[in-house]
DNA sequence: GCCAACGTTGGC
DNA sequence: GCCAACGTTGGC
């Protein structure tokens, strides 16, 4: 079981879009790194949904049902998406602040590579970005 | 709206 | 292969 992040911008792509329509195709990444977490993501791991911009915030918790498959958005070949579902709506949000103010979270990628759309998350920080949910 | 970070492109 | 220029992202 691996665990992940994933970031989009809620005029995008919103946590209350993904919720109502029950699962989404994570394609359109461009980005040669978050690619290829895309690829390493396995069926059944755990996906945090975070709002970039807007909210800034974590929102849900969402899982991986479709491991990577080409993308259905561009003819090239390089690029691939994976399908997700929502599992859980957070009724506490984790907001940018409060992962920066947690030392044990200083090392997310989040906040060190802003700009990454797809990342890893360790179990130890996955565990303390949930019970912050709670 | 600004700017830092960073990825991509293209000239050499 | 290097690097300047440029575009995009995202926090503030």
């Amino acid at each position: 079981m691996n665990f992940w992040l994933v970031k989009s911008e809620p005029t995008t792509y919103s946590w209350q879009l993904f919720k109502e329509q029950g699962k989404a195709k994570w394609d359109g990444v461009r980005n040669y790194q978050a690619r290829n977490y895309l690829m390493q993501m396995k069926k059944n791991d755990q996906v945090l949904f975070y709002h970039s911009n807007i909210g800034k915030e974590i929102l849900g918790l969402a899982k991986v049902i479709s491991e990577a498959y080409p993308d259905p958005t561009t003819p090239e070949k390089q690029w691939v998406a994976v399908d997700l579902v929502p599992v859980e709506e957070f009724k506490k949000t984790v907001k940018i602040e409060q992962i920066k103010a947690e030392i044990k979270l200083k090392d997310v990628l989040l906040i060190k590579q802003s700009r990454l759309s797809v990342m890893p998350l360790t179990k130890e920080q996955f565990d303390i970005l949930y019970q912050m949910t709670k």
